[in-house]
DNA sequence: TTGTAAGCGTTATCAG
DNA sequence: CTGATAACGCTTACAA
């Protein structure tokens, strides 16, 4: 019943054996994984050949106590409530997955604990257990805690989402003003000229840019412009405990005013100038549009009102007309992290500045022709 | 330049210092962590209070390749798209985190390398480098090529859903026919007596298992039932490389048949015996069957026709009116499987039948209750 | 190029 | 109840 090194072990094949097998010692062996053009190549055959055909494979605690790499980065998952869940737990972290393991690194998750949430206490804990090379965040906030406290720490980290200026700047973002700015160009190309945006302004980053955005370009471009606020996050919750915000797109609980969204949009639409096309900040906030338009009677698309949405999720497909959204880089973003990360662990020149990546324009139906009457 | 345990080392504490602060030796600051009975209740004091005080945490790598166990869990995520990512991804994994978190364990993410994409060699991998206690996999088909995989192994492992007849139990699922059975017979309370169904019924068990579930319950009541195909997962993928399937809720890609769905369901809204309702097989579906009744003419809503959709996404609450849908348990899910995983890590005897969870219906206005949280 | 020796931080064994 | 010693599997020096 003595359960440790027992079930250790159990069937695996240890570097000796290897060793044994190809008539080599055990340096030769690890040499031949390590550092290839040490070994000569006949050697080099015959140990390879053992390797595959033992099925060996270094155990990675061992290699991770001798070596201090644990060729495991760890994400901290946001806190939020598995029925809202964040909308990056799904593609980005599938993104990211991906991209650590092209480079041989497999990602650890981990959450704050319940009891207090504190997400400072969860990245010690990780820490202090050696059981990652560096740190992967998202869904930064202004004034993030988590930021700051990883800098004091001094473990290598990157950011989905930017730092404030006096922080790292490890960071990989997308232009979310650039981003809503196109979207407002597209609908000007076809011939809007008074066009509305659905979406918070405060608290989270992400949101308050794109809404910059579309306000910045519609003044460049000298359009009748009327942004409106989405549904809000719950008062006070980006202060909250560690500095965590709510889901990626500012969504509460069950009946959190989504209906006072879908009010202030048909107030729009009643009103003397009506909007021709709304900008939503998100592919949820598009829908309260849709449900706005046709309860003002009004149909969706370039005959009616124009809508586009944000983040591309697969909802998009499924709306009639089939909903415009930008579709974020996901795949370019968790490579540059990744990059950016292990450029950290090697110990590398840091970039003194994070990058912004570009988004995709997906145009449908719900946008996709000339406004009707010019 | 040396970058092993430089970094390794880098203000790391180990249990020696801890021992010094103490007074007492490695050992005994061993056992006040792993075996504190075996302590006097004073020294214990005083060694919690030196770990305490220079925030001690053992190293995990040293641990693991002592005592063999892990400490971590891995999860084979599915391999998807990110454009289209797997729903589980989201909230199920969050309760997974927090589930394994509560018992003192990492999750480990893994997927399939992209050049064959084979699940298989994946699992080898993670187990040959000795990485996980067990692992646990999600949207088991039939015939699951992983199943059959880790069960030849003879690692540790449970599945959220439902393992073959001749294969280990080791599973735990939700009542997926029960659920749309529950959801039929909240239906005909409230007076319908046809009811359509709209969902695929090859290849993924579960959207099988719920399209059964409504038939068998529509003839023990003696309701008038059609049921019509959801958009259909694209020919053989699930025969894939591997036995990976398409998103939890088979849904393909762009252009992939969606209205095709949309047009089936209105055409049986415009044929003789029109349904009252309709049950969706999942909330995306639900959309569908929203869109073709509006395309028609008509309402959606106990007024007119009712629909319901499953897996209470976020998207339901932001429906008007807000969609009735099935809520997995997934707290729940996430913690049997964990306990169920522990048990075959501490060698405990397996149970002989995997568990099936229950549903809650959450009724909201589509479907004529009232709107949850009003 | 290859083999020898040592040690990473921890826990298990066995004396005291 | 505590302390010395060995070992887990591997990689990094250094010697051959």
């Amino acid at each position: 019943m003595s359960e440790g090194p027992q079930r250790a072990r159990r069937g695996a094949v240890t570097i000796e054996e290897v060793a044994r097998a190809a008539g080599v010692s055990r340096q030769t062996v690890s040499n031949a994984l390590n550092a290839p053009q040490r070994v000569r190549p006949d050697t080099l055959a015959r140990v390879t050949a053992a390797i595959r055909g033992l099925g060996y494979q270094p155990d990675q605690s061992a290699r991770s106590l001798r070596s201090g790499a644990r060729r495991t980065l760890g994400y901290l998952a946001p806190a939020d409530d598995p029925l809202d869940p964040n909308p990056l737990m799904a593609g980005f972290l599938e993104a990211l997955v991906d991209a650590a393991g092209a480079e041989g690194r497999r990602v650890l998750l981990f959450r704050p604990a319940p009891p207090t949430g504190d997400p400072t206490a969860a990245i010690d804990e990780l820490v202090a257990a050696r059981q990652v090379d560096g740190l992967v965040l998202a869904d930064v906030l202004a004034e993030d805690a988590r930021i700051a406290h990883v800098a004091r720490l001094g473990v290598p980290f990157v950011s989905f989402g930017r730092t404030g200026p006096g922080e790292p700047q490890h960071w990989v973002d997308i232009a979310n003003d650039a981003a809503t700015a196109a979207v407002l160009r597209h609908l000007a190309e076809l011939g809007h000229r008074r066009i509305g945006y659905l979406g918070a302004a405060e608290e989270l980053p992400w949101m308050a840019a794109r809404r910059a955005g579309f306000l910045a370009e519609a003044r460049r471009l000298g359009l009748a412009a009327v942004a409106l606020p989405g549904a809000g996050a719950p008062a006070g919750s980006a202060a909250g405990a560690g500095g965590f915000g709510p889901g990626a797109d500012g969504f509460g609980r069950e009946a959190e005013g989504f209906g006072e969204a879908v009010a202030a949009v048909r107030a729009v639409l009643r009103g003397p100038d009506r909007p021709t096309a709304f900008v939503a900040g998100s592919d949820l906030l598009a829908l309260d549009v849709y449900e706005a338009v046709r309860a003002e009677g009004l149909v969706v698309g370039p005959g009616g009102v124009a809508v586009t949405g944000f983040h591309d999720t697969p909802l998009c497909r499924h709306l009639h007309p089939a909903l415009t959204s930008v579709r974020l880089p996901l795949r370019a973003i968790a490579g540059e992290l990744v990059a950016r990360l292990l450029g950290q662990v090697r110990g590398e020149a840091a970039p003194t500045a994070g990058v912004e990546l570009p988004t995709e324009l997906v145009v449908r139906g719900s946008s996709g022709g000339r406004v009707a009457g010019g």
